[in-house]
DNA sequence: ATTACAATTAAGCAATTGCTTAATCGTTAT
DNA sequence: ATAACGATTAAGCAATTGCTTAATTGTAAT
């Protein structure tokens, strides 16, 4: 995604003015900091499957297999996804014989699904 | 993303046993129809650029080359972004004179940004 | 009319994503 | 030990994404 680009860190030369009725650029760029990185998150539930998964191991704990058979999908793919969720710790895991039982192990995952829901529920 | 496959609609032998410990299958499947459709919000926000936008225009109207200068991106680039937002009415855009101005036209996008940080905040 | 400039659109490209099939690893049962 | 099976990893591929540059559109000023 990284290209060369005649822009620089510092290009105020976009439009001849800077418009915003004088607004305190610096400011801006600091209010902004504060979403930064929370894109992250967003991104993870930002597929579908993923989505699902969690909210399917918000209620209960399932073996990988489990979800391959709910979500009709072949097992590598669920394991990928659960690899991610894993790897930003919002699933946990446990070995059970032959098995691996996975669930949910970050509780604040679900506000956010639930307000999204909400964002549905209240028409748009 | 779409390929020909053997998994059809109806694969249930992922795995020789469903495990779930007798688990409702049918129910599960129904539970996941509960956040159909949510990630579509999610991978906007997906996108660090975009996120950054939505806050910015949280706090004032914005017009593109603002965005652009403050972000330090590509006056397309920006547009890109803000077509996708207005295709999906999170942002809503007035012109004046050359300038066309952007600003938050979904409040609730808000709170979804608000939950994120609080994810962050509350240690991980 | 012509010029200037903010914004958008078009075309194209590199990086990323989400899957696939095939091979491998871990555990249990024979 | 070996066979069986759930899960993971590896390699590869098509679709998508997010940008780029170049061309175009819309509005205002000369």
């Amino acid at each position: 995604m990284e290209k060369e680009t005649g822009i620089g860190k510092n290009n105020q030369d976009v439009c001849d003015s800077f418009c915003p009725s004088d607004a305190n650029l610096d400011g801006l760029r600091e209010k902004v900091l504060e979403v930064a990185g929370l894109s992250e998150i967003f991104k993870v539930l930002g597929d579908e499957t993923r989505t699902k998964i969690l909210y399917l191991l918000a209620h209960r704990k399932l073996c990988v297999c489990d979800i391959a058979v709910i979500l009709e999908m072949s097992l590598p793919a669920v394991s990928h996804h659960l690899r991610l969720l894993k790897a930003l710790r919002l699933v946990k895991y446990a070995r059970d014989g032959k098995m691996v039982y996975y669930s949910l192990d970050d509780e604040h995952i679900l506000n956010l699904i639930r307000e999204a829901q909400e964002h549905f529920a209240e028409g748009r």
